[in-house]
DNA sequence: GATAAACTTGGAACCGGTTCCACAGGCGTC
DNA sequence: GACGCCTGTGGAACCGGTTCCAAGTTTATC
């Protein structure tokens, strides 16, 4: 039987509407009042009802973040920054990972109906209108992040641009013969990084007179296991690759795995260049494309917190920075 | 203005006690009437009010997990079981985020205060019996993920038996010079599991009649830099340990990297064995003891869940089995 | 000493559901 | 036709806070 408000009144000899106020730091209160009140608060060890708060003031006071498959490092770093800036709010942080389209559209709908969260972020997931909509009328602030829809709030980085970046990086190295290796064109969340990547790629090897060889194009279900079958098949080619960009850092560890495999040096025969930067990727010594993981997450918040506040969901397309890091898997190719 | 039960009740002409009974489900309608109301609430487009049923029903449908550094491989994978189980449940999933002391306590803290979470799931960090106390009091479920309490159901695994485990797999390939590398003995969370991992190292020891020398047990701050350093420090001494046993796998992955900054052959110079079994174990094969990291998650949740229905803290204690992974970082000592 | 202004305070109404109680009406039984 | 039982239904009370309004008290002003 939990201690209430009234409890407290009765006890402190006042009215429920004063002890309201001392636990909302109200200064209409005389200081004797309050006292008195807080010693009866502390005698009878009272925490106000969360929940009957957050009914009494229309808030849940918990913001939700829902993710595609939230195990993956990438993903893990994004959660990071956002819970940062959480921790010190005073919201709670839910968290709906989607790993099928039906749980996707199942969380969509349920964070739209009333008063499940006060905002959410999504992460990688693009929204239908239908979608939008509903957070629209249901009165929901949506940031996104690495993902686009023309009247939300979006974080995004220049995928085309790291993926021009990275293609540029070998370009300059001296490679001609660069191969891809990414996700399906089409994915059950269509995934549009590993494309803009690939778009970045091609206009690099355009704007420097390349012609690029449509089977040195790979792509397969995200994953180390599935890059590594797939960098086989580009190395059978004839005439095959001299360098390899994969679309993330976890698909270029299946691309150093294969050319091990292979009894192939890296980067004295071979040159591999990954997406992310994530811890590994130092570990491995990988060359890679430097995005600010964790920084997106921290400015989605920021992003949700002013929406929240202001009832102003501009829509801001908000663009972070990426850069090629260079270490030790790409070099001069042989001849 | 969103719609509620009354804007329904009034507009299918009926009292708010039917329209509650037709969202519930509850058998007591006639079918004529559930039908009239069934057709009032999609028109309107109505979603009951989660909070407003929260306070009604003094549930809040929300399990909280606590966990430290919740971006390690280990932790993530916990937190993927038992998100999984929560997904398919009624029940929402809020993430608390500890890296600091202080933040542990106000954690341990708000969580007890009432109607926080109908439930709670600590992952590796260990209460105090006032923590414990509090919980009770506000009669608040909690189950614990390695790390344990004796009124408190936990799952743990045997920490004790896998470094105990791991060193007899070195021992019977013939190593007698066996390093450690692990956490400090007190760290801010007061962690066990580097501490049982050496006790169990101990005991193997001494059951094959091997003495330890204390210079062979070198601890650090957690991480693969650190452990990098340390195992920099064992190499230098006389008679260098043969083989090392590191308490997690991203401490492994310190000992492997400063192998190679000496030039010194894995495994033909120096056995390495790891503890987690992380995804990027296998990728770099290194030889490691598996713990069910996804599974304590999943029947942390479990356990949970029948605590909150049943209000029965049985003080289970589930402890789940761990196994060495051979792979390619052990082999014989050179002579 | 009258009046206004400022400060405190109590408590009803409200947030939006659930649930229990009372009651109406239909039906079967003796 | 008196009684009991079952089904269906309306609505008040309740969950535990916040907030607004009215009223009481004190202080300032002339």
């Amino acid at each position: 039987m939990p201690v209430t408000i009234y409890d407290v009144a009765k006890e402190a000899g006042v009215g429920v509407g004063t002890v309201s106020r001392v636990l909302n730091n109200n200064p209409r209160v005389s200081s004797e009042t309050r006292q008195r009140v807080l010693q009866v608060i502390e005698r009878l060890n009272f925490h106000p009802s969360s929940i009957a708060q957050r009914l009494s003031l229309r808030k849940t006071l918990s913001i939700g973040v829902l993710a595609v498959y939230f195990t993956r490092p990438s993903v893990v770093e994004r959660l990071r920054g956002i819970e940062s800036v959480i921790a010190d709010s005073e919201y709670d942080l839910m968290v709906y990972n989607v790993e099928t389209p039906s749980r996707r559209d199942e969380c969509f709908r349920s964070t739209a109906s009333s008063s499940r969260v006060d905002g959410l972020i999504v992460i990688s997931l693009a929204p239908a209108d239908e979608d939008v909509g509903r957070w629209a009328s249901a009165g929901v602030p949506v940031v996104l992040v690495d993902t686009l829809h023309p009247t939300l709030p979006c974080i995004i980085v220049d995928d085309i641009s790291g993926g021009y970046k990275a293609t540029e990086h070998l370009i300059k190295l001296g490679h001609t013969r660069i191969g891809f290796i990414g996700d399906p064109i089409h994915t059950a969340f269509n995934f549009r990084s590993s494309r803009d990547r690939f778009e970045g790629m091609c206009r690099a090897l355009k704007d420097h007179g390349l012609a690029f060889d449509p089977a040195f194009h790979q792509a397969g279900e995200h994953g180390r296991e599935s890059a590594r079958v797939l960098t086989h098949r580009l190395l059978d080619l004839d005439d095959s690759p001299t360098a390899i960009f994969a679309a993330s850092d976890t698909q270029a560890f299946g691309v150093l795995q294969a050319a091990k495999e292979r009894g192939i040096q890296v980067p004295q025969e071979l040159s591999v260049v990954g997406y992310d930067d994530v811890e590994m990727s130092e570990y491995l010594n990988l060359t890679t494309v430097h995005q600010p993981l964790f920084d997106s997450g921290l400015r989605s918040v920021d992003l949700l917190l002013h929406s929240i506040d202001t009832s102003d969901p501009a829509p801001v397309r908000e663009q972070l920075p990426v850069h090629v890091i260079e270490r030790s898997t790409t070099a001069r190719p042989k001849n």
